[in-house]
DNA sequence: CGTATGACCATGC
DNA sequence: GGCATGGCCATAC
């Protein structure tokens, strides 16, 4: 099997913690400077025909225009965990965007971080 | 091995 | 905001 690069890809999506989400393209950066959004997507829809790998939360990865891309039941998923979608289906990633991993984690693992800057850190508080 | 396809993305109009 | 185009790379046929 060459699950190595889909491993991987399953291993960063579930350290999305609950409430929140992270795109295609994030995913792919943290998994490896060469890994692609495309790929990413691969991964997933992997598992919808052959799900060898468990307990992945796919539903916490989003496309990069805060919409869900499986229709209406990933929509739901995220709405239970506590995500908010506006009429027009998306969400606000500065809101509910997942920050990176774990630094300590991604190290040990050979993980990247999100280049991000992100600064303003609005950090939920939503409430 | 060549072509088509996809749970994508950035850019341009 | 929406729609079209090109690029991306692994899989399936």
């Amino acid at each position: 099997m060459s699950n190595t690069l889909y491993s991987r890809i399953y291993e960063v999506v579930r350290h999305i913690p609950p409430g929140r989400v992270a795109t295609y393209g994030q995913v792919a950066l943290v998994v490896g400077p060469h890994v692609t959004a495309q790929q990413v997507g691969e991964a997933m829809a992997a598992l919808r025909d052959d799900s060898p790998e468990p307990s992945v939360p796919w539903q916490r990865v989003i496309n990069a225009q805060g919409k869900v891309s499986t229709g209406r039941y990933q929509q739901q998923l995220l709405e239970q965990e506590g995500l908010v979608f506006n009429a027009k289906g998306s969400t606000d990633l500065q809101r509910f965007g997942w920050q990176g991993p774990d630094p300590a984690w991604a190290a040990a693992h050979g993980f990247s971080l999100l280049s991000h800057a992100a600064a303003d850190a609005p950090q939920l508080d939503l409430f």
